[in-house]
DNA sequence: CGCTCGATATTCT
DNA sequence: GAATATCGAGCGA
């Protein structure tokens, strides 16, 4: 079942952990036939509005940042450090004015060997756990910013999935306001990357 | 293992 | 000019 408008317009917390154990999704075009890459997610922070100074959202809307403040179920896609792309969707509760769920980590499982060509990774816990990692075996680029999660047809969704362990924890490589128990890890998966395992 | 550092777009000061 | 929601290479123990 793909996830619904609904289930984005909810505290932006509660969505990041109930996303632990969903599917995230990606069809594309590769080799001339229509390519489904998936995975399921094991690691999302939250990202709130004024009050997270953390938050790309936190001096208000940007050109960069506008995904934050537009519909629910929204891709928020950013470039860092010169180098990195990161995948978050827009969600909040009604009376809120931005706020996103970084996705940091997925359990690769369908579309293996196809990841694996945008990464050449050994070892498959490599392959896509880390927010830049994901991307980059995802396909997924600042074309992707924006893009209606909630739609099949857009490229980028994600399904609902099975009921998995939740651990909060601390925020990863930020300064500000990382003490708040805003990430949300599956403690059992064995595809956390080992720096994301070191803060579980 | 663990630590340091370079890459370098975007935003903010 | 400085900081950053990152990653991987290189180095030393």
């Amino acid at each position: 079942m793909i996830l619904e408008e609904s289930f984005y317009s909810r505290a932006t917390v509660q969505v990041a952990s109930d996303l632990i154990g969903c599917l995230l999704v990606r069809t594309l075009d590769l080799d001339g036939k229509r390519q489904r890459l998936a995975g399921v997610i094991v690691e999302t922070e939250a990202y709130g509005h004024a009050d997270d100074p953390a938050s790309h959202a936190c001096k208000g809307m940007t050109r960069r940042n506008e995904a934050m403040f537009g519909r629910v179920g929204r891709s928020y896609v950013y470039f860092t450090y010169g180098s990195h792309h990161c995948l978050n969707v827009s969600a909040r509760s009604p009376e809120a004015a931005a706020g996103a769920v970084l996705i940091r980590g997925i359990e690769p499982l369908e579309g293996v060997e196809e990841m694996n060509r945008f990464r050449q990774v050994g070892d498959m816990r490599l392959l896509a756990s880390g927010p830049g990692r994901l991307t980059q075996a995802m396909q997924i680029t600042l074309d992707h910013n924006g893009v209606d999660m909630t739609d099949p047809r857009s490229g980028l969704c994600i399904l609902g999935g099975s009921k998995r362990s939740v651990a909060a924890t601390a925020r990863i490589g930020i300064t500000k306001a990382a003490e708040r128990p805003w990430r949300f890890v599956d403690p059992q998966s064995p595809f956390l990357s080992r720096k994301a395992r070191s803060y579980s």
